[in-house]
RNA sequence: GUCCCCUUCGUCUAGAGGCCUAGGACUCCAGGUUUUCAUCCUGGCAACGGGGGUUCGAAACCCCCAGGGGACGCCA
């Protein structure tokens, strides 16, 4: 039974990497009859969010990748938030512990950061080094009895080859030398990512796990893991990174990478999973558009390939036109924009803010054409505008970005305190301070009311318009961006 | 720095030793259709990273180099 996971992290917003992901993990399962599963690995305890979780489940089931088994559909093999496997982590630690092929470590962060940096110093590849592993079993009872501090880590043999099998790479060889003698349960007692991904992939019983490339070097350490329990690995299956234009691993600062972004640009669906499934597989008659359905039918692995793709708006953007004109007909065509914005809800948010300021409906068309646009059509020239300094409205824009990066929860009060409490401290007016920030969010001088239409715009639309308009300003330079983010810290 | 992975037009890719004077698509440019624009159609620019092998024959196989990327966390 070909049985397949997405594993998502609940921190921050939810990844077109993820989709990714998914949408592999999903097509190989399905096309061998299998089951796909949603596995939460929430064990940063500092980082994971509900509200990030739930916008995960949110993406993916809007994307049309629906799960067999998960936390929000339950599962025989279940709970699917590691959160709540705690006990069963404890017990398969403890099972290494007794078998000698894990050990107790009191380190402090401080001395493992002097060793790391030390042995990359002398040219070797930073690695634990084995201090606390040879401590006796009363040795450890009297430091913990003692109140100390410690971790549980794996062993790692010092020599040797190991060779983890890529389904599409073929034989890995890795030194054992090479390979860090991972923490597997943190001071918090909550298992890492090494521990609770080898013990869940082969509790829910996962047959194929296919995931990122940048997972290829922790890959020994699982495989030890698996051969220290005595169960069978997994085929391993990595797939290439997304990219950035400029080649880098896809990430946020440099390319919109949230699918709710795509969402609420007005990409479908069904575009966005037919995009990611070009990059990297093709289809054996080259064609372009095809459907999900399309790619379960002629999914095959050996059709991957392995250069990392880099994800390029432009033709995803070309792509979507194609679905809107050539798949849909103009009934469905009208259902999809109504779900998209002309729908009760989102109006429902937008009427309170313009109904006061309208004599006949056709004043709205102006009003409001900016909650349907994408990014606003602007120029550096609207930005002046009588007292406008260009200096100050780039940090405006820039810091108010920051702010809206950050924990903020996305509401009209919240968004009103902190960027309030932020033209406070930089010393400005708040008439002076939002003005750019209305041209940048509206397109216009004067809008309805900024931190509603914020809200209604939804925090990644909201955060885009914000780049946009620093790029329509020139830009910001790395070294400029350096100054201001010290800049940004003594005021926060 | 150490280790790992990758390498065909600017970008996404086809290519499983002869069908390759390397095909398609996006972008861009030129032209056509269209009252405008878009769509659509036609055409054009543009690539096998370099060097060694193997072979009658290499984009494809092997080796070296270079370049790019990733990993080196009590993050995932």
């Amino acid at each position: 039974m070909v049985r397949t996971r997405v594993a998502p992290s609940p921190t921050g917003d939810p990844h077109v990497g993820t989709a990714y992901m998914a949408l592999f993990s999903y097509c190989y399962a399905k096309q061998h009859g299998g089951q796909f599963l949603l596995r939460i690995e929430d064990t940063d305890t500092a980082r994971s969010t509900a509200k990030s979780e739930q916008a995960i489940i949110d993406s993916l089931h809007w994307l049309g990748l629906d799960w067999d088994e998960g936390p929000d559909c339950g599962g025989s093999k279940g709970p699917y938030r590691q959160s709540e496997r705690l006990p069963v982590y404890q017990e398969y630690a403890e099972q290494l512990l007794e078998n000698d092929h894990a050990f107790h470590c009191f380190c402090t962060a401080e001395r493992l950061q002097q060793m790391r940096a030390e042995q990359k110093q002398n040219g070797q590849t930073a690695r634990y080094d084995g201090l606390c592993a040879g401590l006796s079993a009363q040795q450890v009872t009297e430091r913990k009895a003692a109140g100390a501090e410690s971790v549980i880590r794996m062993k790692v043999p010092s020599e040797g080859v190991c060779i983890v099998e890529d389904a599409l790479r073929g034989s890995i060889e890795i030194e054992y030398a090479q390979i860090d003698m991972q923490v597997l349960v943190k001071a918090d007692g909550f298992p890492t990512y090494h521990l609770a991904v080898v013990v869940d992939d082969h509790l829910m019983e996962i047959s194929h796990i296919i995931r990122g490339e940048e997972w290829i070097n922790s890959a020994p350490k699982h495989q030890l893991l698996y051969g220290y329990f005595g169960w069978q690995m997994p085929e391993l299956i990595h797939m290439p990174l997304l990219r950035n234009p400029d080649k880098s691993k896809l990430s946020k600062r440099k390319n919109p990478t949230s699918i709710s972004f795509y969402k609420d640009m007005g990409y479908l669906p069904e575009a966005l999973l037919n995009y990611l499934g070009m990059l990297g597989w093709s289809m054996p008659g080259g064609e372009e558009r095809f459907s999900l359905d399309d790619m379960i039918d002629q999914f095959d692995i050996s059709r991957i390939s392995l250069g990392a793709p880099v994800f390029d708006v432009t033709k995803l953007k070309w792509l979507n036109g194609r679905w809107l004109r050539e798949v849909l007909d103009e009934d469905g065509f009208a259902a999809r924009l109504s779900e998209w914005v002309y729908n009760r809800d989102k109006l429902m948010q937008i009427i309170p803010l313009v109904k006061e300021r309208v004599d006949v409906f056709s004043d709205l068309g102006k009003m409001i054409s900016f909650f349907v646009e994408g990014m606003p059509d602007l120029g550096p020239d609207d930005f002046d505008y009588k007292g406008a300094v260009t200096e100050q409205q780039v940090k405006v824009l820039q810091f108010s970005l920051w702010l809206m990066e950050g924990d903020i929860d996305w509401h009209s009060s919240a968004l009103q305190q902190g960027l309030v409490a932020l033209a406070e401290a930089m010393d400005m007016k708040i008439r002076d301070f939002l003005k750019p920030l209305f041209i940048a969010v509206s397109g216009k001088p004067v809008s309805p009311p900024l931190f509603d239409s914020l809200v209604v715009l939804g925090p990644e639309i909201s955060r885009g318009r914000l780049r946009h308009a620093l790029a329509v300003l020139g830009g910001v330079s790395k070294k400029k961006l350096k100054k201001l983010d010290s800049e940004f810290k003594t005021l926060s």
